[in-house]
DNA sequence: CTGAAAGCGCTTACAG
DNA sequence: CTGAAAGCGCTTACAG
């Protein structure tokens, strides 16, 4: 075969390594050394310099096909989303993903597989494809990950995995919970509800868990009939919220699940005449400013950590590997933004 | 070197396509053409067979830094976004972008320089290092943005070149504005409000473009105090909105230049005990759902066409390459999505 | 401190 | 229809 046959660097003006190793007078070997920098002790400094200059002159960038395949490692992370970028909750594990990697000169290979997460297999086969040193497996949402028994250098972001030795990392719900309800507790809330979801996410459970650890770490009776259920889109939230407002005796409080409910309280304590937070105190989850600071007043809530446990879990698994990871789950904390929709009750 | 020295394929027990040949007693390069699907006619039908029932049974995944070292291509695309995961705005060109990708067979390289556009170089580099086939380079906002000059093969998303012969894609502004002027203008309003921007980017102008142009079009006198120029923030979008409450006349609509100002028109006809869409119609811009579905009543407003633009884009590049394309700006039409802020002046 | 040479796993003309 | 062999651009023991 000829220059000719592939689209090569020479055509795209692309200097290869024997081409700077030429120009600079040295071998392959040492260039490779230099370009690399682990040329300290091996080469001298009089070379080292050449071949840099030499590089610099004729715009070397190095091939890291070619340096992948030789040496075993390409520095590149795959992430396999799942529709985590349907999502506007999720957003920030991508981005912390993308600045960790970049810092340490790591590239990611992205791909979501959307809200289904059927094209997951496919997804892995093309990271194994390209070699990369370490999958990353993000979910939208805490949940439970079916992670491929094929892939060896896994680890999960924002959910755990279905079999063990797999290191994971999600929010720390059930302290959230505790946290945003002891919060409604100092004020001297008594009657705090909590709006929750129907679907069987496991936040579900851990949040309610941590409203009524709070509750009775405080020696206030827990009542189910304070506890209302309801969907997500805005209506359902609407109906959850003029349960909320049924209620008799009403509560002076209320810990959402999520901003959406919260946005859904709002709208229904506007409609009945009530003042938020005079009224009503409310707290919601997950802080999606594009809710939480266009609600008037501003929505106190509890910040998910999704930035915090991507950024951190890219970070151990380039600098130690997954093998370098606790093989379970690590939980991160919430942290409350306030904003101004809670106050002591009137009553109080 | 021996087979121990680097973390090879046996080692994590990926077989090489030197094995699936022996197994099928076959040449590699017989077994190469089959595993690529470049067999038909050229290899018989029993042999084809043996290759594919050998590469399954051992597992084989091909090794795509291998094949695109050889070939040249490397079905690989770089989309290096300036601050386009830091916005709720545009995350959506992502999402397409994989998703295009995908379907292709092509694998997405993602880096976001953030904000400041810092980093475009370094991402450059490793794009190139990487041996990317395409370079998609995406604007979190419609804007300028600076093409490399090193970069032979890419496309600019959601913004356009500083230099010529760089195909772009944005969203037609003047139209879409025009669109939502018009449609109030339908109802029976004369008195049409227009908050705008008080930053330069180019959206600012041709919007008010569209805006001037519906009126015009329906020989409605523009009166320049009806173009109230405030920030983004909530704080300042409530303050163009109480000066848009303070015209007198009062306007009896409002056409918004995004979302997060008409929720502040909301805040303060709240306040003021003015009634959506009755006393007042609203159109906003952008549609992010977050805010405008969990308004009340919902917005009606101008959705962007990011993924539309980021589908046609990548299928383009990958289909055509970029010289392929327009070497100049395509612009994509906006879809206004009606949910229930305007309605006919009660004067009308 | 430096270089010659092997080899990573594939694809591709080319010869038969 | 099939195979032998070259070569993509690097990195790495190894020899000197």
């Amino acid at each position: 075969m000829s220059a000719r046959d592939v689209r090569t660097r020479e055509e795209a003006m692309m200097p290869n390594l024997a081409e700077v190793a030429q120009r600079a007078k040295v071998s392959t070997a040492t260039a490779s050394l230099v370009l690399s920098g682990k040329d300290v002790g091996r080469v001298s400094r009089a070379t080292a310099k050449r071949v840099l200059r030499a590089a610099t002159e004729i715009g070397y960038v190095r091939n890291a096909l070619a340096a992948g395949m030789r040496s075993g490692r390409t520095s590149c992370l795959g992430v396999v989303a799942e529709g985590v970028l349907s999502t506007p909750y999720a957003v920030d594990m991508i981005k912390a993903v993308l600045t960790a990697a970049a810092e340490h000169g790591w590239s990611v290979i992205l791909n979501d597989t959307g809200d289904e997460g059927q094209r997951a297999h496919e997804a892995v086969q093309e990271m194994l494809s390209r070699q990369v040193d370490h999958v990353i497996q993000a979910a939208m949402y805490h949940r439970r990950v079916d992670v491929p028994s094929d892939l060896p250098d896994v680890v999960v972001l924002n959910g755990f995995a279905d079999r063990p030795g797999v290191p994971c990392v999600v929010p720390d719900e059930t302290r959230a919970a505790f946290e945003a309800t002891e919060h409604l507790i100092a004020l001297g809330h008594t009657r705090i509800a909590h709006i929750t979801d129907t679907s069987g996410v496991v936040a579900v459970g851990l949040r309610l868990r941590g409203y009524r650890d709070a509750l009775e770490a405080h020696a206030i009776a827990y009542d189910e009939r304070r506890v209302i259920r309801g969907g997500d889109a805005p209506e359902q939230a609407d109906a959850s919220a003029r349960r909320l407002l049924a209620l008799r005796p009403r509560p002076t409080a209320v810990f959402c699940f999520n901003d959406g409910m919260a946005a859904g309280v709002y709208r229904q304590a506007y409609r009945a005449g009530l003042r938020i937070p005079e009224d009503l105190s409310v707290v919601g989850f997950d802080d999606l400013t594009l809710i939480s600071t266009n609600l008037d007043p501003g929505l106190t809530t509890m910040r998910l950590p999704h930035y915090e446990m991507a950024d951190w879990l890219t970070r151990a698994v380039i600098n130690d590997g997954p093998g370098g990871l606790h093989s379970g789950i690590t939980r991160m904390p919430c942290r409350m933004v306030h904003r101004g929709s809670t106050a002591p009750p009137l009553t109080a």
